[in-house]
RNA sequence: GGGGAGGUGCCAGAGUGGCCAAAUGGGGCGGGCUGUAAACCCGUUGGCGUUUGCCUACGGUGGUUCGAAUCCAUCCCUCCCCA
């Protein structure tokens, strides 16, 4: 394909492409590049907000271009500073090699193993003197790093900042230098990480990479970056059932940026229902559930998103008790003829952390039993056969009563 | 090296001898409204006990006191200013 029309698809929902010249320059020059993209290995489940950047690799990666990603098994010993209001703890090596492994599975779900690379960035970082350090350090001046407003922020709060972390940047940077990155793509959040890259390629006599950001993906609560430690994120491998829901329940001003950068669907497919729903030809909620479908589609197939529609129509638009549910299985031995407590069983399947949580649920009307709400704190349940516990709308379970052999 | 300010529940932050399981806000959870959306409203948010009860908790340890998150000693940690 053509430099030009390559340079149009990479384009497409980018924040900023710093430059775009020099991108088409060196595709006409070398045709295939390097894109590095770096991960933290520090939470290991790839989400929604990855796959932004993840789908933007595949892209290069379908124009025939190479994608090294890189996992940053030394930089974790710092966290990135990014974003954060506190010092990042580290985590041990073994932490880090399980997180590294789970990333590796876990990406290949967007990527293309064919022509990802993957690299830790220990290999090279881990073996740096200090001499060496301080060379790249010289590199970069205080007041350029304190240009970071989370350093700012963190500094005007009284809050501590390491010393060690004013290196993070530069040993991103460094990364670019030991693979002599072409590109390099992150959020926007990383602008100044990815800046950096190109500024020490150059001290380092290295042509300086391309940078491309890509819009930070807000979670499911529509406010804060999707993040697993916030909670309000959608995981590349959570089952359908829970996927297509959480899509379901992101605040209407996020469908047509969730389908941008998040669906295989056109740009002038989306902006067609956005038209509509603006006209109101199309109602919000018809428009997130074929949001959902797509997303469920693209990580478990079609059949799978299906079938979650009907499920959620039934439970949820129309109150019915879904047909298949996690089953939890009861020892008879809790049992004292045939009834249990309540407040203990709801202890005893983990779908609450105490029994005053279990009372004040009940209290407050978010427990039913076989459909029916209790409001007797005190009440003893029966157990033949199956039963189904509901906590609040979401969360069922069947309770199935098993016998000393087990069955 | 010298001087000063602090460490409170998931987070932010009040409280400075009993009325403190600890104000208030955020977040979480439940309910209502709906489109399982957002916004909004109500409730709830340490554990155990079916009421009034007990246990654990305000950086660690020890002490004063009938009684301490609050006072004293000591240790640890953080921040700021000066050098």
């Amino acid at each position: 394909m053509d430099a030009e029309r390559q340079l149009e698809l990479i384009k497409k929902n980018t924040v900023e492409i710093i430059r775009e010249e020099e991108l088409l320059e060196r595709i006409k020059s070398k045709g295939s590049l390097k894109i590095k993209y770096g991960v933290d290995p520090t939470s290991p489940d790839i989400h929604l907000g990855h796959s932004v950047v993840l789908r933007k690799l595949k892209c290069f990666q379908d124009l025939g271009h190479k994608v090294i990603l890189v996992i940053g098994d030394f930089t974790a010993r710092v966290g990135d500073p990014s974003g954060r209001t506190s010092t990042r703890k580290p985590l041990s090596s073994e932490e880090i090699k399980v997180n590294a492994r789970t990333y590796e599975e876990q990406v290949f779900k967007i990527l293309d193993p064919e022509r990802t690379q993957v690299v830790f960035n220990s290999r090279w970082l881990s073996s740096l003197r200090l001499s060496d350090v301080l060379k790249l350090a010289s590199q970069c001046t205080v007041a350029r790093i304190l240009e970071r407003d989370d350093f700012t922020k963190r500094y005007q709060n009284e809050s501590p900042i390491g010393l060690h972390e004013f290196l993070y940047p530069l040993m991103q940077a460094y990364d670019s230098v030991a693979l002599k990155a072409d590109v390099e793509i992150g959020g926007t959040d990383q602008k100044f990480n990815l800046l950096m890259g190109r500024q020490i390629q150059k001290s380092y006599a290295q042509p300086p990479q391309v940078i491309i950001t890509m819009p930070i993906l807000e979670g499911t609560d529509g406010r804060q970056k999707m993040s697993k430690s916030l909670g309000n994120y959608i995981g590349v491998t959570e089952p359908p059932d829970q996927m297509y829901g959480k899509v379901m329940s992101i605040p209407d001003e996020l469908i047509f940026k969730y389908f941008r950068l998040l669906t295989p669907l056109s740009e002038e497919e989306i902006a067609l229902r956005e038209k509509a729903l603006k006209e109101g030809k199309l109602h919000p909620k018809e428009a997130k559930k074929e949001l959902a479908r797509q997303i469920v589609t693209l990580y478990w197939g079609k059949d799978s998103a299906e079938e979650e529609e009907k499920r959620f129509e039934a439970v949820f638009s129309r109150r019915e008790i879904p047909e298949e549910l996690p089953c939890f299985f009861l020892d008879s031995a809790k049992i004292k003829e045939g009834r249990v407590w309540i407040v203990r069983l709801l202890q005893l399947t983990g779908m609450v952390q105490s029994r005053s949580e279990a009372r004040r649920l009940i209290l407050q009307g978010g427990v039913r039993w076989d459909g029916k709400k209790i409001k007797d704190v005190n009440l003893e349940v029966h157990l033949d056969d199956e039963h189904i516990l509901q906590v609040g709308k979401r969360k069922f379970l069947k309770i199935i009563k098993r016998t000393k052999n087990g069955q």
